[in-house]
DNA sequence: GTCTATAATTTGATAGAC
DNA sequence: GTCTATCAAATTATAGAC
């Protein structure tokens, strides 16, 4: 789904990389929008619990927001492939209803998680100021993402993130 | 394809949204490569004249900005539907080797244009810093159109477009 | 929970008439 | 350039045995 999207991939396949058959696959996922409604929910789940309390005063922003970057960074490096719901929010027309918006509280979630790091930042006391940092944050680096996988060029992915990271001045305070 | 991808039409639909036979869409483009590795060429050169001369010495970077803008805005409200150029990127590995090879040449070419403007405006001396500004530009146009579209509203194109162009820090010449 | 078997449909693609 | 007819393969999905 990461590859392809949403038409990209089929039980068949999947059947196959675990080793199974197709009829034991709908076995748990009687049709194809289960399948893909559960794996976008547990993509936004993980990803999320990983990223941890965006108001945690431990942290300093640089160093949240590092964390963020190191999400879309592994997805290029490591797994060498596109955001799940970056790619499926591009194809949004063409997807199942509980697919879509699977994709849509992806979204809803990560901007969430960044305007409260934005807003937690001493030089940011405007909400919607935050709040649209984080929508141009979120969207610079699926942007990124998309455009270096694109021309197949990781150093793409840092310019992009390094010039980004420039722009949106925000306090450095010391972790206590 | 702007909807569901390379995997999200077939032969049979674009049949019938002309009014013929598949087996004469065929005889035009025997493959399915063959026929979306023109559509994508097609779609990059239109866009590209559209664009016109982005060292128009008449035209004031930001009309240049606001012209590359509308593309996209284009995309989102009237066609209601992604850059083809963009869900094609983020498809990029399940892709045949001549269609992501025009993928791949979209982004050079906008890359290129967006560069030439930047180093155009008399703020930018630096060809490099003027190209991470182009490469930064249009990944947050194509991820603003990913997000905005996800979420089913146009006004987070905006906020996001907005909030990128008050990071330009451009100069803005008067039209002679 | 997995399997075999299969249904019903769609897919990309070709042959050959007009 | 379009058509009819067709192919071989793949698709989502179901029924029922083990």
């Amino acid at each position: 789904m990461r590859e392809g999207g949403y038409h990209g991939f089929s039980f068949r396949e999947i059947a196959a990389d675990v080793g199974i058959k197709s009829a034991s696959v709908h076995h748990h996922f009687p049709a194809k929008e289960d399948l893909a409604s559960a794996v976008v929910d547990d993509y936004t789940e993980r990803l999320i619990e990983t990223l941890g309390d965006p108001c945690d005063p431990r942290q300093a922003t640089t160093a949240l927001l590092e964390r963020y970057v190191g999400l879309f960074r592994h997805a290029l490096i490591d797994d060498q492939r596109m955001c799940l719901c970056g790619l499926l929010g591009s194809e949004t027309r063409a997807l199942p209803d509980r697919v879509g918006a699977g994709t849509r509280n992806f979204f809803r979630r990560h901007i969430e998680w960044l305007t409260n790091v934005f807003h937690a930042d001493a030089s940011q006391t405007d909400r919607a100021a935050a709040e649209d940092k984080a929508m141009r944050f979120v969207a610079s680096l699926e942007g990124a993402l998309l455009v270096a996988q694109s021309l197949g060029d990781t150093d793409v992915f840092e310019r992009i993130v390094g010039s980004t990271l420039a722009t949106l001045d925000t306090d450095n305070p010391q972790p206590n």
